[in-house]
DNA sequence: GCGACAG
DNA sequence: ATCTTGTCGC
């Protein structure tokens, strides 16, 4: 679990820093994939009328696969689930519980139709092995798909505010922190790694432009 | 009661 | 995570 456990070549950054892609195809790591679920407060209009207290909310998951041997990291996959009168409450500690469901079928489609963008390595919006009885989302989704995971938070638990803003990185499954680290630091281009970033600022797009607020609309 | 609490 | 406007800076 906390060794490397997959058949693939990092790419190298030169002394130029330019990334040299080796020739050998398909040994080299290409596809890397991010997730995020995001949330809206709105009330569902149907369940607003129907019972008063009740606060469902919509969500939406997302997976995205970037291919990382390319300067810009291209996004070459992008998906989503949409969730409408999503009750499962968060509780801290047990996020894995709430969002591994939402990823795992995403990840699960993907693989159900021999889609040739499957992510070798996934970046998870959430904790690895960095987590209170050390087993975050990260490790969950890792096992429940089998698929080597880094996992990325952005709050430690009882840290306190440093002068700068880190990332935490932690091992999810089937990659050891070395190389866990040496990836997410290339292909970083803001403070968030970017697979987790565009799935962010997807899935909140996507939610935004699908949700309960619009009424169910789609397009 | 107070502080902490991945997303 | 989300509720929220403008604002300062590269």
């Amino acid at each position: 679990m906390e060794r490397d456990d997959f058949p693939w070549k990092l790419p190298i950054p030169s002394s130029s820093g330019n990334v040299v892609v080796e020739e050998e195809e398909g040994t080299l790591l290409k596809y890397v994939g991010g997730v995020d679920v995001s949330y809206s407060k709105e009330l569902d209009s149907a369940a607003a009328a129907a019972a008063a207290a009740a606060t469902a909310a919509c969500g939406c998951g997302s997976l995205v696969v970037l291919d990382v041997t390319t300067p810009t990291l291209q996004v070459v996959y992008q998906d989503f689930f949409l969730l409408t009168n999503f009750d499962v409450p968060y509780i801290p500690s047990f996020l894995a519980f709430r969002e591994a469901p939402i990823l795992l079928q995403l990840l699960q489609k993907m693989k159900n139709t021999d889609n040739p963008f499957y992510p070798q390595l996934l970046l998870v919006d959430g904790n690895g092995l960095l987590h209170p009885r050390g087993f975050g989302l990260a490790c969950h989704l890792g096992v429940l798909a089998n698929i080597p995971t880094i996992g990325i938070g952005k709050n430690a638990m009882r840290s306190t505010k440093g002068s700068c803003k880190p990332i935490y990185i932690s091992v999810g499954h089937r990659v050891s922190l070395n190389t866990a680290i040496k990836i997410v630091k290339m292909i970083c281009k803001y403070r968030v790694p970017e697979p987790i970033r565009q799935a962010d600022i997807r899935s909140r797009d996507h939610l935004q432009k699908n949700s309960c607020g619009n009424g169910g609309t789609l397009q």
